[in-house]
RNA sequence: GCCCAGAUAGCUCAGUUGGUAGAGCAGAGGACUGAAAAUCCUCGUGUCCUUGGUUCGAUUCCGAGUCUGGGCA
């Protein structure tokens, strides 16, 4: 019998983490948070985390999990959300994956084997040198006998892509487009309930504009100059995320304040219309639309809970 | 009022020695399996301001007009 969980996907600023904690507050469940950024402590404002105040009760996982100077990725993602997962099934609640990172949604989802090897910084950083210096259709070029799939499937400017091709090579002995295949065929161990909340793209877009003044009003600013203090800056992941790297360049006087804040927004729409992409391709994906929902928190919970209902998902 | 410079894609502009035009940005679509808020790929027809003239042919040259900058009064 597999283990039933609820999915909250969506582009930045659709309204996920309200739906995700109406929904334990209904079920009884707790909200494992897939974010790659709201995982580091000290980027509130800019990653738009949750307060206490607005999770109402409802434990969340995976929330300040990291320091802003370590590097988070995936797999760190994938075994403390499964400790997690464990944790709620202990307690014989519901969990709710919550989040815009859809690659760590999916690492979860469709519990993806990171486990053969690790990733190697002398080497990703050697294959970076090797790019500059000779040009990435060089760096490209390599890996047309060790991997012919990955050499077709991977674009030459893609380096990031092409440097962990020829890594996984290098550690497994194996091309990783078969791994990347394997993998994909995977079935879920779970039996789960997708819900993609989107809403028509103008709309969509004047929430993200409005979202990012409030974020301005609320001291992003001072959030991101601390950090700076700190010492953080934009080649470390966590400044990596919108809103942490565009006011990066502000501080150092490469954007003024004005420009930084449009730029901001912009950025945010460039994300929302990634993430739609990487989520369209969902199987099996509920879309709940919010204004044919009827514009409202309400509304988009109100359809959520309906298709539980009706697929008898939580008797 | 006079003089000068502009007027070309949603925006900023390039260009056409006269044969109806192309970049960046915006926008749209897509990829993605240990950096993922990252990284990467694809997509450009628009009264070339209006109107006369010259010409086989004008967005391009000439005249007039309109508008927008700037200067002089």
């Amino acid at each position: 019998m597999k283990k039933k969980l609820i999915v909250v996907a969506g582009p930045t600023a659709s309204g996920k983490s309200t739906l995700a904690v109406s929904l334990c507050q209904k079920l009884g469940g707790s909200v494992i948070s897939c974010d790659s950024m709201q995982v580091y402590k000290n980027l509130d404002i800019g990653s738009a985390k949750i307060t206490p105040e607005e999770m109402g009760g409802v434990r969340h996982y995976l929330i300040d999990v990291a320091d802003p100077k370590d590097p988070f990725y995936v797999a760190r993602f994938q075994a403390l959300a499964n400790e997690a997962l464990s944790d709620i099934y202990s307690r014989n609640e519901l969990p709710v994956l919550c989040g815009g990172t859809g690659f760590y949604i999916n690492s979860v989802l469709y519990n993806t084997d990171f486990t053969e090897e690790g990733k190697d910084e002398s080497l990703r950083q050697k294959l970076s040198e090797f790019a500059s210096e000779h040009g990435n259709h060089a760096l490209h070029e390599k890996l047309k006998d060790i991997d012919p799939v990955s050499y077709e499937t991977i674009h030459e400017n893609n380096i990031k892509r092409v440097i962990r091709a020829i890594e996984y090579y290098e550690h497994t002995g194996e091309p990783i487009s078969a791994h990347n295949e394997a993998e994909r065929k995977k079935e879920s161990p779970y039996d789960f309930v997708f819900f993609l909340l989107t809403d028509d793209r103008q709309k969509l877009y004047a929430r993200i504009d409005r979202r990012v003044d409030a974020m301005v009003s609320a001291g992003l600013y001072d959030e991101v100059k601390r950090l700076y203090d700190l010492g953080l800056r934009q080649n470390d992941i966590s400044m990596q995320g919108i809103s942490y790297r565009q006011f990066m360049d502000c501080i150092e006087g490469k954007a003024t304040f004005a420009e930084t804040v449009e730029r901001i927004k912009l950025e945010s729409r460039h994300y929302a219309k990634r993430q739609m992409t990487w989520f369209r391709r969902q199987e099996g994906a509920i879309v709940l639309n919010r204004t044919a929902c009827g514009g409202t928190d309400e509304g988009v919970l109100d359809a959520a809970l309906r298709i539980i209902s009706e697929r008898g998902f939580c008797d």
